[in-house]
DNA sequence: CATCCGACAGAGA
DNA sequence: TCTCTGTCGGATG
């Protein structure tokens, strides 16, 4: 269906006049002349508008991102079309505004990323289910043969699984190889199609002989068959490993492999493919996600490579300005703490060739010369430490084929090509074990670039904890930071008093909540700042498996590096003096969790933590049947509240026992037996506190009840909601843990933890849950700013909340849900709020407030001003 | 003792 | 399969 649209794409004269392209490129996907014809020129003449589908933006610019981010600085929603796309003499960007993807190519590959663009005739590409790539393909087809000879039993021990590691890697190496004429193409496929039987039988023992054969060890006597292999004098064949015996399926999956045509494999997602899909366990606990190049690109270019092209468009006509740019790009060194299977390298590499290749077409231009000399740019500028040896392998295939692939010269002899592959400075270590100065020593600049692994202070293997407690070994209260914080931490020492400078993606977590306290004073003792930030967004890549999590981008550099900060969001670029370890433009303040209130406020502890495996909690119908069967059973039951069953109105029951009618409740028969059952679930814990609760089994582990009435706020909310929402309960309902309480208050506490000043104070110094509103009560309610208030700003605070409470009986019959849907909230009940808004707003100071900003600004200097006279 | 977190998790469309 | 939005339990301070 779209093959007449990728052949014409493939058919666009890459020279021809920017409108002459946008002309063929709109006909590629059919649209009438009429459309073409009446395109409008969008603000200047070098951009044309396709009205809610295209933008079409020709830049001189060598580096198309640069204009994306000016037009980003403007405002992306302003453009009035979904996909923008930004060309230059060679290269293609395009963003897509719905997906917030982004594509980079050549002009001359563009065909190949068609797909890209379909949403402009209305096609998601969700609902394409097209034919896989090549780069797909080939890691589908290598996992299947590693899981295959695994399975077949011949992997069993350590050494066997490590044996079938360099065995794949030789493999993808060989092929890789013939790619590029290294290795006579199709001669893997036919000495296994011509040598070896279907059954797969004496396959292993020609992979070992060609293993020898290339490295050299074994030539003597050779067939003439195996004699025509090379010798390919790298690290990669030294070692004489066991080759795993195939069998007649195992054979076959080889075969295909090896015939499939892997010059249009691209190095930088096939690697990362090729070790996502087959590395699924390894002893160290780490996970194999690996970053798609689109937000590699959001690391490279804030780093170093925007800076780099800026430099590029200024001196365009000054060879020594060039020249001099030349220099400094062959002296960089590129440096992954956590390389996994490379792909932050080797997008580096190949961006920094592009980028060298445009200075010599600069030159050129300036000096007449024809031929393009050999590149400046080395792979041994590229610096790596990963501890998993298969990746360390994986990494440096990569580095060389992209060395390969994107030397100018043409005269690169395939053969020599081999050497970068032990070239490439790729260490197999534990990072957090290792001194990196040492390793990757800085000469001129280095910048470092990772995607660290992410995990939880109570999700950390004991290694992981090991390693975060070497790392911050001379650090107190280190215990509850994330596994990448240690990243960050290097990080910093490394960069600490030069100008080498930093950035890593990693989970919003650490940007957050507890954290922000236990990290970032760490960081900034160095004299380090934050230089540019990337505010959270959702991870994606292409693998199978997009798992749930949100991050964040943080550039580091010592203080005074750079002046102007950059902090970027999904659709803004804010330019700023100052970024705080929250990723906002404020100034360094952190707050710290309290354990008391910072202000005249009453105690907000958790609600009851059930800790019972869910024996102690009924839903709606297991309480009916329980006091149908036993009516005596009711003076048992409370309704019991977390987040969701007080936000969407569900009706959930626990038992509540006190020690004085514990005996009667044992008298009947099912509240015996799940008693029972939470004593057993609570034995069975390793905890010491588990055991210890296993003696009150009847109970929750914390008691507290309402009274009078009580305030509801849910620990966690969506945060498209105008407000949380929160309520009073009272003597009927016990709160979870799921949830925080103000017990047995006055009615004006409700005002102010409805009001927009809390809100926007919970969302700037708690933790988030992803993107949700996270409530807590030591960050946030314990540190939050309030006036001392007079009893009659208290009573007017009251009245408003009245107000509130009367608007919601109105809609009794909706859940706190429908009646705060951000898009169909009542007007009225909204008012109310607003209203309250402005008499909490008023305790603070007599002039309204004038945005979100300044109501931020005026709570941090009131929580400092607070701190200092406590 | 009692809080904050999760390379998440479960439900609904 | 994608979108939306909050569970549950326990190590940690």
């Amino acid at each position: 269906m779209f093959e007449e649209t990728r052949s014409k794409l493939k058919s666009i004269d890459v020279g021809s006049s920017n409108a002459e392209f946008l002309y063929s490129f709109l006909r590629a996907f059919n649209f009438p002349k009429a459309t073409i014809s009446k395109l409008q020129l969008h603000n200047n003449s070098n951009s044309f508008l396709l009205k809610n589908k295209l933008l079409f933006v020709a830049t001189e610019k060598a580096n198309p991102f640069a204009e994306l981010e000016a037009l980003k600085l403007n405002g992306l929603a302003k453009i009035k079309a979904r996909i923008i796309l930004i060309a230059n003499k060679d290269y293609i960007l395009s963003f897509d505004k719905s997906t917030e993807d982004t594509l980079s190519v050549s002009k001359k590959e563009l065909y190949n990323y068609f797909d890209f663009f379909l949403p402009i005739v209305g096609i998601e590409k969700k609902n394409l289910k097209n034919a896989k790539t090549a780069n797909l393909k080939s890691a589908e087809k290598f996992a299947e043969l590693y899981n295959s000879l695994v399975q077949s039993g011949e992997c069993r021990s350590e050494a066997d699984r490590r044996s079938l590691n360099i065995m794949m890697a030789r493999l993808l190496f060989c092929f890789l190889a013939e790619s590029i004429d290294a290795i006579e193409k199709g001669a893997i496929y036919n000495l296994i199609s011509t040598y070896t039987s279907a059954s797969g039988a004496n396959l292993n023992v020609l992979l070992k002989n060609i293993f020898n054969v290339i490295s050299g060890r074994d030539r003597a006597d050779l067939p003439d068959y195996l004699a025509r292999l090379p010798i390919l004098n790298i690290s990669l064949f030294e070692e004489e490993i066991e080759v795993p015996k195939f069998n007649n399926q195992s054979r076959k999956l080889l075969l295909d492999i090896s015939s499939i045509d892997w010059t249009t494999v691209n190095p930088d997602i096939l690697g990362s493919l090729v070790q996502s899909t087959f590395v699924p366990d390894n002893s160290l606990g780490l996970c194999n996600h690996y970053t798609s190049v689109s937000n590699i690109m959001k690391v490279l270019g804030p780093l170093f490579l925007d800076e780099l092209y800026e430099i590029f468009e200024a001196k365009r006509n000054d060879v020594y300005g060039l020249q001099c740019l030349l220099a400094r790009i062959s002296s960089v060194n590129v440096f992954d703490p956590t390389c996994k299977a490379g792909n932050f390298l080797i997008v580096a590499l190949k961006e920094l060739r592009k980028l060298e290749s445009n200075i010599h077409s600069a030159l050129q231009i300036l000096s007449g010369e024809i031929t393009k000399p050999k590149s400046i740019i080395n792979v041994c500028q590229f610096y790596g430490v990963e501890p998993n040896y298969f990746n360390t392998l994986i990494t440096r295939i990569g580095l060389w084929i992209t060395d390969f692939q994107t030397n100018d010269s043409e005269h690169i002899n395939p053969l020599d090509s081999i050497d970068s592959f032990d070239a490439s400075n790729i260490l197999f270590a534990n990072p957090t074990r290792i001194d990196w100065s040492r390793f990757c020593t800085d000469k001129e600049e280095s910048y470092i670039i990772c995607n660290p692994t992410y995990k939880g202070a109570t999700k950390q293997t004991p290694q992981q904890k090991a390693d975060v407690a070497y790392v911050f070994r001379n650090h107190t209260n280190t215990s509850s930071l994330d596994y990448a914080s240690c990243w960050v931490y290097l990080s910093a020492q490394y960069i600490k008093n030069t100008k080498s400078r930093a950035a890593l993606v990693a989970t919003n977590s650490i940007t957050q909540g507890q954290q922000v306290g236990l990290l970032w004073p760490k960081i900034f003792a160095q004299d380090v700042e934050i230089f540019f930030a990337h505010t959270s967004f959702k991870w994606k890549n292409s693998s199978k498996d997009n798992t749930g999590v949100t991050v964040v981008i943080i550039g580091l550099a010592s203080d005074g590096v750079v002046n102007v900060k950059r902090l970027y969001s999904q659709s803004t670029t804010d330019e700023t003096s100052n970024i705080s370890p929250y990723l906002t433009t404020g100034d360094k303040t952190i707050v710290k969790r309290r354990r008391t209130p910072l202000s005249s406020l009453p105690p907000m502890p958790k609600g009851n933590m059930p800790y019972d495996d869910g024996n102690l909690i009924l839903s709606r119908q297991e309480k009916l049947e329980l006091v149908n069967e036993n009516p005596a059973a009711k003076i048992f039951l409370k309704r019991l509240m977390g987040s969701k069953e007080f936000i969407h109105d569900i009706e959930r029951w626990c038992l509540w026992i006190t020690d004085d009618n514990l005996s009667e409740a044992n008298q009947i028969q099912p509240i015996k037996h799940r008693i029972d059952k939470t004593r057993e679930s609570r034995l069975s814990k390793a905890d010491r506190a588990a055991k210890k609760l296993a003696n009150r089994p009847h109970q929750f582990r914390e008691t507290n009840i309402t009274i009078t009435q009580s305030i509801l706020v849910p620990s966690v909310s969506s945060e498209r909601r105008k407000y949380i929402p929160i309520d009073f309960v009272f003597s009927k309902t016990i709160i979870s843990n799921l949830a925080f309480a103000v017990y047995n208050c006055e009615p004006w506490i409700f005002g102010v933890l409805t009001s927009k000043m809390h809100l926007l104070w919970i969302k700037a110094v708690c933790g988030s849950l992803e993107t949700r509103i996270r409530y807590s009560s030591e960050l946030g309610y314990n540190t939050f700013p309030f006036p001392n208030i007079t009893e009659e700003q208290k009573e007017m605070i009251t009245a408003c909340v009245y107000s509130i409470i009367q608007e919601r009986e109105k809609h009794a019959e909706k859940s706190l849900a429908q009646m705060y849907d951000p898009t169909n909230m009542s007007g009225e009940l909204l008012h109310s709020h607003e209203v309250m808004d402005s008499v909490i707003e008023s305790c603070y100071r007599k002039e309204p407030f004038l945005s979100d900003q300044q109501r931020l600004e005026h709570l941090f200097s009131a929580y400092r001003d607070k701190l200092i006279c406590k």
